[in-house]
RNA sequence: CGAGGUGUAACUCAGUUUGGUAGAGUGCUUGGUUUGGGACCAAGAUGCCGCAGGUUCAAGUCCUGUCACCUCGACCA
């Protein structure tokens, strides 16, 4: 490819929008072009590197016995009304009519479309397992992208989808599937990708996990330990502390006026944040009710977790009215308080012999609260955010960092839900109708892109991994007017592509450094630059868009030599 | 959905307070001089000033409404 001939504009100056790395530097660098809120198009090398991170997942899935299909990305409503999900999700869905004025939606995700298509065709055991896959686009209405293709209303997804005749046989499958994920990570050239434990939701029992690539910009929390292998989602993560319990002491109401935070509580009564008893207010979204929350003073409610215990979806209380629930904000506590509401104690506060809590009563505080004598015995959950320096579940050593991740990837143990809404069933070898048992697997394709760039940049443009780069090579002519060096640019530039290399060629006959600031933009990881001064020397200048190499080469033999580094480069990703 | 902010050229933005010919830089076109890290000179093209309504002799500017976008939060199958 030309670039005199590549459509897409290259710039200084990013638009204000543009707040990310990778997000700024796709848009300067004429990589994508937005065309309306979490919609863009891409631009050719764009397009080059998603098909390269295609492939790398074709060839993953393929291994591992993956049958790649396609499904609609327009589905009828009736389909989703047979899962529950028509009803169940909510406006992140498209939806609109046909001309006949039938219900349609826009594919946001196919585990519909894979049991309608396996269904009628899979009513063997020994038909089991299998696994379907495609690369597809999909459109979720989400309330707000951002950060350019890290988060976007449409985008390009690979979701798989596996069958099993047993949860052994899932489990099995499923571990074939991380490995197939740490491989496709690993080939693509995203270096920081680890895998962890996620939430699943309110369907229990699963496991899921989610791959995430490490990154201060990511949207999402990870509770990592430093001294083992726990690694898990915030959401997931199971939250730690060790109690003091300290002495016991009587039951003291204090008058503490206008004192409402716990901060202010600390101030006031300079005592631990660790003795206080912090009360969270939601209201679970069916009915309104409330639902009160202690946890120790120092800890937040991890909402997920608390959802996940109630088994029903909540939010945060809005104007509370005393009156009416006889909670009274900023003076929350156990003791005395209404039995209009639904009372969780988490694990933080279990053991601590005296508590200061709200009194339930406006301007007063209860101190020396033990919630055993004072309240009776209750149960305890664990519905608290982990934090830096929590004691890490699995080695029990304080040793919990807390980091930000893109989610890349996730996999997914399903299970029968979807095969029992729609009635899918085989007949085992005792002639038994069974449910198969499925799991999902997805990565985004887009993201990942945007992802590997955010990891790998500089100041002046992408690095791109030479297994995704848009092109292996890029020649520079430094001098487009000089027929001599076009001449031997030409010549390169085809003797190059005859050997299979991907080339592209700056033949614009512009300034040296405008052209070096666009190959910096491009991200190439091969620069070959051609000028008077080097065919002086009867040798071209080579060097890496990572910096780790720059020299001279011989013009004789060139091409041999520059497809040696590109295989020795592209062997590094060979796995 | 809540709070805040912004809409003027392809991009960055000025102009809005105090109404009076639509602006600058970058980019683009043409010609020339240049040529190893975003050159210089000259000439040019590019605007529904988000949209609608109103006030006014006159609206980018004032008023009303509306839409879009951005940030934080909520939400995230």
């Amino acid at each position: 490819m030309k670039v005199s001939k590549l459509l897409g504009e290259r710039f200084k100056n990013a638009p204000s929008d543009c707040l990310i790395d990778s997000h700024k530097l796709m848009v300067r660098g004429g990589y994508m072009k937005y065309m309306a809120n979490g919609i863009y198009s891409l631009f050719m090398p764009t397009k080059r590197i998603t098909r390269k991170i295609e492939n790398i997942i074709r060839e993953e899935m393929d291994k591992i016995d993956g049958q790649e299909v396609m499904f609609p990305v327009v589905m009828p409503a009736n389909l989703w009304r047979k899962s529950g999900r028509y009803d169940s999700i909510g406006s992140e869905m498209a939806r609109f009519t046909d001309r006949n004025n039938n219900d349609m939606v826009l594919g946001m995700t196919h585990e519909e479309a894979a049991v309608h298509l396996a269904k009628d065709t899979a009513q063997s055991y020994a038909d089991y397992p299998f696994m379907i896959y495609q690369i597809q686009t999909k459109f979720r209405d989400e309330p707000r992208s951002r950060g350019g293709l890290i988060r976007v209303r449409e985008f390009t997804m690979k979701d798989a989808y596996s069958f099993h005749t047993s949860q052994e046989d899932l489990e099995e499958y499923y571990q074939k599937c991380f490995t197939a994920y740490e491989r496709i990570f690993k080939r693509a050239g995203a270096k920081n990708v680890i895998p962890v434990k996620s939430d699943s939701g309110m369907m229990g029992g699963s496991v899921s996990h989610e791959f995430m690539l490490l990154a201060d910009i990511g949207e999402d929390t990870l509770a990592i330990c430093s001294e083992c292998d726990f690694k898990a989602n915030m959401e997931a993560a199971p939250c730690i502390v060790e109690n003091i319990s300290g002495d016991v002491q009587p039951l003291e109401k204090i008058f503490t006026p206008d004192i409402k935070t716990i901060d202010d509580l600390h101030k006031f009564l300079d005592c631990d944040t660790k003795q206080f008893g912090k009360a969270v207010v939601y209201q679970k979204n069916s009915d309104d009710s409330y639902v009160v929350v202690f946890v120790r003073g120092d800890l937040e409610v991890n909402e997920t977790k608390l959802r996940n215990y109630l088994g029903v979806d909540i939010h945060p209380a809005q104007d509370i009215v005393t009156e009416e629930c006889g909670i009274v904000p900023g003076f929350i506590g156990p003791v005395n308080l209404t039995d209009k509401a639904v009372v969780v104690y988490d694990k933080s506060l279990e053991g601590i012999n005296a508590l200061v809590c709200g009194a339930n009563e406006k301007d007063y505080h209860y101190k020396g609260i033990n919630i055993r004598r004072d309240v009776g015995e209750v149960t305890y959950v664990d519905v608290a955010k982990t934090f830096e320096g929590a004691i890490c579940p699995v080695c029990g050593k304080h040793s919990v960092t807390i980091k930000k991740g893109i989610e890349v990837g996730n996999i997914f143990q399903l299970g029968t839900k979807y095969t029992k809404a729609m009635n899918m069933t085989y007949l085992d070898n005792k002639g038994q109708a069974q449910y198969p048992i499925m799991g999902c697997y997805g990565i985004g394709v887009g993201r990942l892109a945007a992802s590997i760039c955010e990891e790998s940049h500089d100041d002046y443009g992408p690095i791109w991994p030479i297994s995704i780069a848009p092109w292996q090579v890029e020649i520079c002519n430094l001098r487009a007017k000089d027929d001599n060096v076009s001449a031997e640019c030409e010549k390169l530039y085809q003797h190059l592509m005859d050997l299979g290399i991907e080339v592209l060629y700056d033949d614009r006959a512009v300034r040296p450094g405008f052209m070096f600031a666009d190959a910096d933009l491009f991200g190439i990881p091969v620069r070959v630059v051609i000028s008077p001064k080097t065919l002086e020397k009867n040798c071209y200048e080579i060097s890496f868009r990572d910096k780790s190499f720059k020299g001279e080469i011989p013009v004789e033999n060139a091409p041999a030599q520059i497809k040696a580094m590109v295989e020795k480069l592209l062997s590094e990703y060979n796995l």
